[in-house]
DNA sequence: TCAATCGCATTTGCATACACAATCGATCGA
DNA sequence: TCGATCGATTGTGTATGCAAATGCGATTGA
């Protein structure tokens, strides 16, 4: 009450109603708040978000554009089923796209930005340490978009960014496994000796053996968690 | 007249309005229609094809989950603008996933698979020899799609296709030079060699080749026919 | 008892209506 | 004459209403 403005309380009721439901509706199905096969009913949406079916319908559309819910006509919109085929074919992609950056950044970064990821993986070190996995997902994102970024492709950059997101949003079983998390940098230390002897090559090969293993260790964890039925 | 079915007539008033109105403007885009940076104004688009404006409306968010509209809040939206530089980054992206494709499915591709591919490639000389550039244009396509298949990762085949149609969109200068079609197919050859020989890397390594000889071919047309003030 | 069909309820798809924001033009001031 | 501010108009964002289609359940027939 101290300002005199009050279009803006607090900051987050800004911007377009359906942006902001469909970021909400990303988070929670990211964090498994909605349940992969979760029938989403317009209305029902619409009175928890306190909106009409309008913006509603505007953002499921959008989702499903990005391949987070499915949309049949006339029948509804469910979130997207993921078999661990596809999870695992998702995963192969990324690793695929991510090589390809690291190659591609290998050969092109700047010296800022070799200085820049040379600095970043070594903040790595205190957190691996500290074994704090949220702290570490931190930097890993940071870490790996740094590699697009030094790609100078910036369309490049954001289907990476955009394929692994929409990965993410279905990776809400975590790699919560210390051992795991050691060895992530180490193979992060790898790439980053590859890409200062530039050798884009063969960092491409270590990324990809390094995203392959987080798929692996993926795989065991979703493996010994299976649900019933699926 | 003969049957006394009337629900539909045609086959092509079927479907969701939002979809035909999406794929309408889409191929408007792709031809040229609508030309980058043309205003999109939601009753315009409405009165034009005889809908509301909430079809519309849908129709434009999905097409800017797509890239192919810039959409801004409160400001309408325009055909999504394509610089040579953007340009160029997504012919790289391509050449790099269609590079990807390529080696996992020289190693991964069944024989009926193979031999599919085999007799497509055959089909494509009579082709050149007449110099239809649509129909060379329908088998590259079929090509390059045939090649996704085979990597038997359905989701890596979605996104190729996806950025393929993507950049095919702005592709309206289409490669009309009669060389460039002899090229293209002997490009084929190389690769379809490498892939005979089961060395996906090789078969990687043209195939980039290829993709990036087609985007240096668009780039010397695009540098020709510059428009004046872009 | 089982299957198929008819009818109802629910929900989507589209149209229309209204409110607010942004842009453009005009008028006022310097 | 140029700039800025105020107002009007255009157009997006959201809400609501209506119609059609889908899915489900009950009823009827075999």
């Amino acid at each position: 009450m101290a300002s005199g403005f009050e279009t803006e309380d607090d900051g987050d009721d800004r911007g377009l109603l359906s942006d902001r439901i469909r970021n909400a509706l990303t988070d929670e199905i990211a964090t498994g708040t909605l349940a992969a096969g979760a029938a989403l009913d317009e209305q029902q949406l619409a009175d928890r978000f306190g909106a009409s079916r309008t913006p509603v319908r505007e953002a499921l559309r959008q989702l499903a554009a990005g391949g987070l819910v499915e949309l049949r006509a006339r029948r509804g919109g469910v979130v997207a089923r993921m078999t661990p085929e596809r999870i695992m074919e998702m995963f192969e992609t990324v690793a695929e796209i991510e090589a390809i950056c690291v190659r591609l950044a290998t050969y092109r970064m700047t010296p800022l930005e070799r200085s820049h990821l040379i600095e970043l993986h070594d903040l790595s070190e205190p957190i691996v340490e500290t074994g704090d996995f949220d702290a570490y997902d931190s930097f890993n994102r940071q870490f790996h978009e740094a590699i697009y970024h030094a790609t100078h492709n910036s369309f490049l950059a954001e289907q990476a960014i955009a394929v692994r997101n929409r990965l993410n949003a279905f990776r809400r079983t975590q790699l919560r496994q210390g051992e795991r998390l050691r060895r992530s940098r180490d193979e992060h230390e790898a790439i980053m000796q590859a890409i200062a002897e530039g050798d884009g090559e063969m960092a491409s090969r270590r990324m990809r053996a390094h995203m392959l293993n987080a798929a692996t260790s993926l795989s065991r964890f979703i493996e010994t968690n299976k649900p019933a039925g699926v």
